[in-house]
DNA sequence: CGCCGAGTTGAACTGAATCAAGAAACGTGG
DNA sequence: CCACGTTTCTTGATTCAGTTCAACTCGGCG
């Protein structure tokens, strides 16, 4: 088996164990991929025909809203899965584009191979369930998230996800944020000074 | 059986197909409960130990800020499930309240009673994949949303959710919207001019 | 070397919040 | 069924956080 196979078995096996017949089907639906920076995983207009589980670099999704600016969604690091479940779900063009930030490694599984998955392997509805139970509970703090003042959500930020803070730039942050660059910017300049 | 079970059985049989074994091991673990408008299924501060699927009537969710400010995080209406996850998983004390809008009827599942559930039968885990998914993608549309003007964020509202817009009071709905009541007041008055 | 994208800083502008105060609507008890 | 207090809604005037626009710096890369 690849060496690349490790890192999506062990998070797996954190939330459901599968019998050694079952890791190998289901590492025979993966599909392994390396984007470069900047490489389109999915672009909007496109109807989304794959889950993505990021072995290694950092992802992000966002949409273009019509005067042309960048909502970051989420972003995806390692060990993540990432997609547009309802592009993919409806069969419906999407609104979002997925985009590597560095140069990354991806498995991918195709929709209906999944489908097939879910019956061969129950455990794994158990496994998503939780993945997405998990991925419920982060946007519903992130709602609250967003109710909060500039200052405030880039002081939480950097507390909660400094770790990655180095690895984006200040316009995908500020993107994140919902703030302006330059917002962004004069908010870091204030930090400096009180400390 | 209860007339009562016929919507969660109805709702369930919408995403998964259970025996009448199963529906009535289901059954035997949900307890109805019926709460008068305003009263509360969980105050923050608490540990949330049920999840709660709505029969008739309307509950909201919300986050009491330190400002003293209501953060509305979403409404749970007739066949929606609702619960903090967080709070649940982790046995912390919730940072949401979730409270009745109107007269509401309610089956609650104890927490460790839909663990067994899930072992007893498998096809709740798939029934519950597909729950969580598709709340994670409504959240998901709600951050985009938050990114919206005030105006944008009404009028979407209104296309999308004009039939409970009757339900509910103006400042949960702009608590829901993250604006004021005054603001949510002024945009409604533009409508009329507009029309 | 020169270009281009990313970051920085300033000044003017604006959408929405805040503060304030009056008008409906609601429900509860006499 | 009306009178009362309570809550919700409405409207106006003022303020402010954050955007917008614009110019300028810095670092990397062909």
């Amino acid at each position: 088996m690849s060496v690349h196979y490790d890192s999506i078995l062990k998070h797996i096996d954190q939330h459901v164990t599968l019998s050694d017949q079952e890791k190998k089907t289901l590492c025979a639906a993966l599909i392994y991929k390396k984007f470069r920076r900047k490489q389109y995983l999915l672009q909007d207009g496109n109807i989304c025909t794959h889950d993505y589980f990021v072995i290694s670099g950092c992802l992000r999704q966002y949409e273009v809203s019509l005067n042309g600016k960048e909502n970051t969604v989420q972003f995806a690091f390692e060990n993540w899965w990432i997609s547009d479940w309802n592009s993919m779900l409806h069969s419906q063009p999407s609104v979002y584009n997925i985009e590597a930030m560095e140069s990354s490694e991806v498995f991918m599984i195709e929709k209906n191979e999944l489908e097939k998955l879910y019956t061969e392997i129950p455990k794994l509805e158990s496994y998503f369930r939780k993945i997405f139970l998990n991925a419920f509970i982060s946007l519903q703090k992130r709602i609250l998230f967003q109710q909060k003042t500039a200052e405030e959500r880039y002081l939480e930020f950097t507390k909660s996800y400094g770790w990655f803070e180095q690895r984006l730039s200040q316009q995908h942050i500020a993107s994140f944020l919902g703030i302006t660059r330059e917002t962004l910017n004069r908010l870091k300049g204030q930090q400096h000074k009180e400390n």
